[in-house]
DNA sequence: GGATAGAGGACCTTCACAGTACGATATAGA
DNA sequence: TCTATATCGTACTGTGAAGGTCCTCTATCC
């Protein structure tokens, strides 16, 4: 299945609550893994990996911890799956990749070169929700829920 | 990484192949694996999904084999995938189904809810992309795929 | 009835991911 | 300066799911 990886996920989850705080606010580690009741160890690994990716900043020593390196409305899920999983890729197949050792499809393939628009229709559509969209209250934002006043749900 | 399974993109690969013979076009699965040098077992394997699916017709007996039960114009990336691999979701965390117990964040989850958005966005992604185009060779820019001029399409 | 080809499912193997652990390094405060 | 606290970096391991194979049954044609 189309399915990002569980460490994605939880960077999500992580910067959700991120995303909830003030601006500029710090949160440790060990706070955000009871927060999310998650591993220490998972949290910590999960943090450092977005830190690396710029998303959050890290303050080391006593009182340290994370907190966001930029506003949520800019950080897109997009940005941040690809700080957790690496490039958005549906296959190996990408013909813009000199490597193609791996597709031994190549020379017969009919539908060689086509993956990449795939790729960036899926790239485009993760980097239209943000952080900021992510977190709010599911109420409002899509149009696609409307529930007409007699409740009948599809 | 967000990435479909290899029996999806097997699938696309073999559905390319009879995209690009002429319509009605009866191929089996043995002449299927040669053209794709993939072993007849998985070919015949990932063939039986299509067919299940509804997207080829099979014909069994001597000179059998699987046809389009579609034009190609009206298959899209999405169908193929949905028929491989099961219902799109990049997370388990899908709200609208009852049986939530595998997700334990769900009381605390800053981002509850907000999933089934992301999931929508990337279906919508795939459903825009025809089978057709993307057999078609890679010349063209991307934007024309997008809308059929007959927007025959959707 | 034999040959061919799909239908369906059981089964095994492999590998990437999830999760854990530990030592090194940086900082604040007593 | 020492200690407690917190991140940094990396290596290790177990497990589940995907990838792939094989076998039997059923349908069709000659």
């Amino acid at each position: 299945m189309i399915r990002i990886s569980k460490q994605a996920d939880y960077g999500i989850l992580l910067l959700g609550h991120f995303a909830k705080e003030s601006e500029g606010t710090t949160l440790s580690a060990r706070e955000l893994a009871d927060r999310t009741h998650m591993a220490p160890s998972m949290a910590s690994k999960v943090l450092k990996m977005l830190a690396r990716a710029g998303l959050l900043e890290s303050v080391r020593g006593v009182n340290g911890g994370y907190r966001l390196s930029q506003p949520p409305q800019t950080i897109t899920v997009g940005e941040i799956i690809v700080a957790c999983d690496g490039p958005i890729a549906v296959t190996d197949c990408a013909p813009e990749e000199p490597d193609e050792g791996d597709c031994a499809q190549e020379p017969w393939c009919p539908v060689r070169g086509s993956w990449q628009r795939l790729n960036d229709a899926i790239r485009d559509a993760l980097d239209r929700v943000s952080l900021a969209e992510m977190t709010c209250p599911v109420a409002d934002p899509v149009e696609s829920f409307t529930v007409p006043p007699d409740g009948a749900v599809v």
